[in-house]
DNA sequence: AATACACTTCGACAATCATCGAATTGTGAC
DNA sequence: GTCACAATTCGATGATTGTCGAAGTGTATT
């Protein structure tokens, strides 16, 4: 068994360590799912976010830390329909290959 | 499904956020299987610091905090035999229970 | 072009953290 | 009791982090 990368590793955990930035990585985890490849999709980032007393700024700042460790995968669509009330900028999804990583080296914890 | 305990994770995820506490941790993963139930066990933590270049507070410290998120479980044992050279004074283990609360949140994670 | 949002960048600041050396405590050997 | 070694506790210190408000950028509506 390949010895895990502890670095990179520990990078991700980092991301994750924070309990505003793990619930923003749950939150989007739990949108992603249905709303992400439908175009009419209110999923973006401002949703998910209205549960926060977070501001700007630091929401940015969360969500590149997240990106950053390859945790999310981010995308910016510039629909706007202020109207109806659809007005997405970005979208985030969850990635999945680094969330696999991560199990991976777990259950190697766990059988030794 | 229950929701997260997003404090107490993250409070997980900040042990396993540094490097050296990671690989420390991953250490002990490796080690306790075999050796934890032998009485003659040459496992002690020491066996695992070697390899490290820090100094023995900055383990100890490392130790607590893990230890304090439920990550590992440690023992003191109070064997000595320095003639043959095993002399352990902490052994570690993995605290499975916390390891499985990591992995099934994770694994709701990837299922949104 | 002017307005309206959404988001980012840029300092700034307090809080937390990783690490160390020195001193202390604990435990077994002699 | 004393020696040797293991581990902890106690500051101290430099580095990192989480958060903010202010200012800037981008995009779409009017």
């Amino acid at each position: 068994m390949m010895k895990p990368n502890t670095k990179r590793l520990a990078k991700v955990m980092k991301a994750l360590a924070n309990e505003n930035r793990l619930a923003l990585y749950l939150g989007i985890a739990q949108n992603e799912e249905s709303d992400f490849e439908t175009p009419e999709c209110n999923c973006n980032i401002r949703d998910i976010v209205k549960a926060f007393t977070l501001t700007a700024p630091t929401i940015s700042h969360h969500l590149k830390e997240l990106a950053n460790a390859d945790l999310i995968i981010t995308e910016k669509r510039g629909k706007f329909l202020v109207r109806s009330g659809v007005q997405h900028h970005i979208v985030a999804r969850i990635n999945r290959d680094t969330l696999a990583e991560v199990e991976q080296v777990l259950a190697l914890a766990r059988s030794g």
